[in-house]
DNA sequence: GTTGTATGAATGAAGG
DNA sequence: CCTTCATTCATACAAC
């Protein structure tokens, strides 16, 4: 492996304009997708669990009611964990049973959960979250050179500790107005919904092991992103 | 900062972390909003699978990770990795946290490593240790049941298989069509050229992925986001 | 450069 | 709440 060595990023003004607004477009389209799914959903908000139905989950019980591998443990939807997400940082660490409960039911429109996995993840999350703290220490001997691989899970994401101050304002700000965006949206909806006839990831998909490489890759490709990187 | 001066950015793997946080957080919504919108406009289809789980965190790191991310995977050094089998072997099946904390002052000396390091290291080594002995006495009478589970023909069983692919096409190829975001990035895919770099990593990539910078604190500082930054 | 494998890391769930 | 286990993901690296 190359590791060990020194990682020191240097990146030029311009290639951080063009990532800041690459970011920034990108935000922005998130924006408006998010808008664009509130009015939809203010439409068809019946679509209760559709994607559950006679899933795997009753294997257990399709068996011979004896102890067989417990397969498949539960995984949240991406709009479960961020409801989940949602919750456990609006400060209610202490999630009553009553408020499992609601939970459940809310977030059981996403897709299959039960009380006990919102309750397991509140736990996990909580316990995860003070273990993941623990790691500053003040007596940093090392100033700088490589950091340590484990800061990075630091749980608190306050980057005020290293400002700059030429540094560009941010594009968040954006007084970018909404209408141009509708057209950019709809059009990435159209999109969406015309399918998928160019993934040629089916050619490596029938490993086992790391099928999901491709896919991820192609996620975030943000091809200004992956220019920026080669360049380095 | 003063100008006149040569504007050299460097960022911490720190830094970088948050960055890539913020751009999975992105991403991961992109995909979250592909997936309602999926399921709202054609509701009568049941898209089973889809599964995001564990994969959102590394979904950046995938992708990007060679060049956002310095971070890797600690590798263990040989004498860090035979240290550790003796520890192992001597029977201290009890990790416990200041048994950690001081092997990893002891490793430390061999090269960088974290206590998380440890304590994965002691996890890992142990299940796969017992997962070993398991194979050797399978007495497995539940043939039957295995084949049921595994047969391809049911609804997957592990529904992570097939990925965003459209979505990732939409947002990186779609040419948005804002006038002011149609500059800006034009700005940025000419620069780029639309390379997909499907990269499955490799050693041409993984030499130096630098990124950096402070500036994406302000543009990435999405309130919004701030509740998911530390799931990535 | 593709495929397979070993293994570090993430996380749901159980036990205490 | 905290610790521990089991399972899975993703990657580093080797083999082809």
């Amino acid at each position: 492996g190359g590791e060990g060595v020194l990682y020191v990023k240097v990146m030029t003004d311009e290639q951080m304009e063009v990532l800041r607004r690459q970011i920034a477009v990108y935000a922005t389209i998130c924006e408006q997708l998010v808008e664009m799914h509130k009015a939809i959903t203010a439409h068809h908000d019946s679509l209760a669990g559709m994607r559950l139905g006679g899933l795997y989950n009753d294997s257990l019980m399709a068996s011979g009611c004896h102890k067989i591998t417990a397969r498949q443990r539960w995984t949240p939807t991406s709009m479960q964990l961020q409801i989940l997400e949602t919750m456990f940082n609006q400060g209610n660490g202490t999630p009553s049973k009553q408020k499992i409960k609601q939970i459940t039911t809310e977030l059981s429109q996403h897709g299959q959960i039960s009380e006990s996995n919102v309750y397991n993840w509140f736990q996990n999350r909580r316990a995860r979250s003070k273990r993941k703290k623990m790691a500053a220490l003040p007596s940093n001997t090392e100033s700088e050179a490589e950091a340590d691989e484990e800061s990075p899970d630091e749980k608190k994401p306050r980057p005020n500790e290293f400002h700059h101050e030429n540094l560009t304002v941010s594009i968040s700000n954006h007084p970018i107005y909404d209408e141009q965006m509708n057209a950019e949206v709809h059009l990435l909806s159209s999109e969406i919904n015309q399918t998928q006839g160019r993934c040629r990831l089916n050619e490596s998909l029938k490993s086992s092991g790391g099928l999901d490489h491709m896919s991820y890759e192609s996620v975030l490709s943000t091809p200004r992103l992956d220019h920026l990187m080669d360049k380095f």
